[in-house]
DNA sequence: TGTACATCAGTGAACGCGCGTTCACTGATGTAC
DNA sequence: TGTACATCAGTGAACGCGCGTTCACTGATGTAC
C-alpha cells in the first residue's frame, strides 16, 4: 500500500487514538504498540509516522479520554434539564451497574487508569490531566447544598463531599472488578449504591 | 557458591517471598524475576529451585500478604482491648494517612493489588484469596450496630456498611496515590476521613 | 485540464533489550558406613 | 567420631519471545508547471 490521502491519514490517526482509549482502559497502558495497531487495522510501523513515542500516545489518549467524560457529564446534566440531583443520581446508577463493571473499555478512566497513572513518573503530563479530571468529576458530584452555598472543590466541606463520593464510586468499581466471579462483586456495587443514595 | 544448609535455604525462600510482597505492592506483580531476586540478594537462576513459576509465586505472595493484614487487624483489635469502635477509628486514621499513601510497599494489599488481580484470569487462585481478604476487611469495618444485631458480610445492611466503608477507603488511597504531587492528593485523604468519621 | 515529479502514510524486516525459563556446573551440606 | 560420597541450593550463560523503535522501500497523493 502506497501513500494515503491526508483525510484518510487523519482518520487513521483518530482511529488509533480511539482504539488506544478503549484498550488502555480495558487492559492498561501496557498494551503493545503492535497489538494496538493491529486492533486499529494497521501495521506497527505506521505508528511512528503519527506519534513521537508510546509515551506521547499515552499522554494524548489520557487527555482525549478525560475530554470525553467531561462532555459526557455535561450532556448528562443537559439531559436532566440542568437538575443537579437527578443528573447525579443517574450517574451513580450507571457507575455502579454491572454493565459498567463489565465494560471497562467504555468506562470511567479515573478508575481504569488510576494504577497506571500512579506508577508513572510524577512529572508526567498524563498525571496532571488525570488530577484535573478527578477535580472535575468531584465537582460534578458535590452535594447540592454545598453548590448552593457557593463552595467549590478543595475549598471546604462542599468539595470534600464530592471527593468523598468519588472515592466511594471509584473504590466500588475497582473492587467489584477485582472480585468478579465472587458474589462479593455484586454486593460491593449494591453496598456503595446504598451508601451514596441513602445518605444523600 | 555451593550448596547451602536447609535452614539457610528456607530463610532465603522466606526472604524472596517477603521481598516480593513489598515489591508487588509497590510496583505491581510485573516486577521481573531478575529484579526480585537481586533485591533478595540472590541470582535469578535460584528462583526456580524454590518456585515452580512466577505465577506460583504471585499466588503464594498474595496469600502471604493477606494473612499479614488479617493478623494486623486482629492485633489492632487486641491493642484496643477488643473495643471495636476504637480499633476501627485507629485503622481509618492510619489508612488515610500520608504515610500510608507514600509507603505502598508496607501498605494495604487490597488497594495495591486490585488492578493486577482484576487483570489476571478469573480462575486464578490469587483471585479467590483476594476476595476472601476483601470480605474479612469489610467485616472488620462493619458498623457497630450491625455487628451487635448479629448480621454478617453479604447478608444485609451490616455487611453493606462495612463494604461501603471499604470502598471509600480503597478509593481514597488509590486516588490520592494517582494524584500525588497535586494538592488534591491530600484533600482526597481528608475528604474521605471526614466522610467516614463524621457519619460514623 | 494534462503531465512530471516530489512527498510521505503505510509496509514489513530488523535492531537491541529485558522478560520468564532452562540447564550444565559448583561445592558445601547431609548421610551412610 | 572420622571418612566417602550423593544431594541439591545457588550460579551464570543461554534459550525463545515480545517489547519499543528504526529504516529502506512502495506507490498513491498532492503539487508545480
Amino acid at each position: 500500500m502506497g501513500r494515503v490521502s491526508q483525510a484518510q491519514a487523519e482518520e487513521n490517526r483518530r482511529r488509533v487514538v480511539d482504539t488506544a482509549s478503549r484498550l488502555f482502559r480495558e487492559q492498561g497502558t501496557h498494551v503493545s504498540v503492535a497489538d494496538l495497531m493491529k486492533a486499529a487495522g494497521l501495521t506497527h510501523g505506521a505508528f511512528y509516522k503519527q506519534f513521537a513515542s508510546k509515551e506521547a500516545l499515552v499522554d494524548e489518549v489520557t487527555a482525549h479520554v478525560f475530554d470525553e467524560i467531561a462532555r459526557g457529564n455535561a450532556a448528562g446534566l443537559e439531559r436532566h434539564d440542568g437538575q443537579r440531583d437527578a443528573a447525579q443520581r443517574a450517574l451513580i446508577d450507571a457507575y455502579l451497574s454491572v454493565e459498567h463493571r463489565d465494560n471497562a473499555a467504555d468506562g470511567c478512566p479515573v478508575a481504569a487508569l488510576a494504577i497506571d497513572i500512579a506508577r508513572g513518573p510524577e512529572g508526567r503530563e498524563a498525571r496532571r490531566t488525570y488530577a484535573e479530571g478527578v477535580a472535575d468529576f468531584a465537582a460534578f458530584l458535590a452535594p447540592a447544598e454545598a453548590v448552593a452555598g457557593g463552595e467549590s472543590v478543595g475549598s471546604g466541606e462542599g468539595g470534600e463531599g464530592g471527593l468523598a463520593r468519588l472515592c466511594t464510586l471509584v473504590g466500588a468499581l475497582v473492587l467489584s472488578r477485582a472480585t468478579q466471579g465472587s458474589p462479593l462483586s455484586e454486593e460491593i456495587l449494591a453496598a456503595a449504591h446504598a451508601a451514596l443514595t441513602e445518605a444523600g
